[in-house]
DNA sequence: TCCAAGGTATCACGGCTGTGATATAAAAAC
DNA sequence: GTTTTTATATCACAGCCGTGATACCTTGGA
């Protein structure tokens, strides 16, 4: 019964068991053949959606990407407009939204170990190079938007040098993501916001 | 020719064909066939040393420990007492402990490379998980411990929490050393220390 | 001198991998 | 109704993997 059914939706549903797979048992156990049984299709049929592994680990890190952008882009105008709002809500929100690359929730947490896995992997495997610089660059200009839109509101400190600020920040939640993900017993979804509120707060401070 | 080498030394030339094959090629390429042909042993001789590949693999991991470990400890014996150093030149002396943990070198970025994958790894892999965590409370104790000297001599600004800001700094340094590593075009060696050196300096004003 | 131990090397097995080729059948296009 | 496309499914192949078993040789000690 060919045709039924809608192949966007079919290659959405592997790459979603892909990452499935990779959650549970991280990125080299997600085999053709682990990903196809986890996604209940014949490796015959998962192949008929993508040639080749490169071309199911590209589609699948690119659709991860775009889903979390979507998001960043519907938090931020979600956050909408911050002019009537005091110094304090200000950062806040700030945290709020860079509390989206954070692990927490269950989604987010799943995201993060993806990325990591992901991004360990784009070291040495030059099919994922680009896709993994993409991600790099993307987080710095959304945590670098964040800091401007706080410097335009009169939030920050004055004198600060915001592209080391903007590195400062991105290091500090991709590293906070990191360490939630690989060690949740030592760093739990709340101390990762209690930092990034620590730093805002000795940023504006 | 048998008996003429010192099993020590030659454990120690294959865990560091290991750590080559990790740097250049990822964790997942470092096999025992891999491995061995990178110390220029027969397979069957590097099973005489290592029975299993978990056993390979948790030796590495322990001697990476040790050898980060005893370079930080050497580090902080030659900073010596810093009561007779002023408030700046007590942060630079911190900013270049925390420098032993970032890619500054090949050899330092290197170390960090073989920890990103062993990190990834020990996420899925049960064998690998207590030696990430050791990792993980071994940095955040020294990290935790050049705050303490720093406010023991009274160089950071009162009023912090010094729990939140070892997080703080731990993720810091976690998250610049990844980066740096994941995208040395985005992230230079001079760029982590010159965030490093605001972040302490932050502390300190 | 004989024996045990240490070190090197090779073979074989089952298992998993990506991938090419191919068969079958249903739906769509003509 | 015929043909073409889309989809599912299976087989086979070469390659790498960890590992068990084994043989051979050199050295140290009894």
């Amino acid at each position: 019964m060919p045709k039924i059914v809608d192949p966007v939706e079919r290659r959405r549903e592997v790459v979603d068991a892909l990452f499935r797979v990779v959650v549970r048992d991280g990125l080299q156990r997600a085999s053709l053949r682990t990903v196809a049984a986890e996604a209940r299709l014949n490796i015959g049929s998962l192949r008929h959606y993508f040639a080749t592994q490169e071309e199911l680990m590209r589609f699948a890190m690119t659709s991860m990407i775009e889903r979390v952008a979507e998001r960043l882009r519907a938090a931020v105008e979600e956050a909408g407009d911050l002019a009537v709002l005091s110094t304090r809500e200000r950062l806040e929100l700030s945290a709020r939204l860079l509390g989206e690359l954070l692990p927490l929730d269950e989604r987010r947490r799943a995201e993060v170990a993806v990325f990591l896995d992901f991004a360990a992997a784009s070291r040495t495997d030059p099919a994922l190079r680009d896709l993994a610089s993409q991600v790099a660059v993307g987080t710095r200009g959304f945590v670098g938007r964040v800091l401007e839109r706080l410097e335009a509101g009169g939030a920050l400190r004055p004198g600060l040098r915001l592209d080391v600020e903007t590195e400062r920040l991105s290091a500090l939640v991709d590293g906070l993501a990191m360490n939630a993900v690989l060690h949740p017993e030592l760093v739990s979804g709340g101390h990762c916001l209690e930092v990034v509120r620590t730093h805002l707060g000795a940023l504006a401070a």
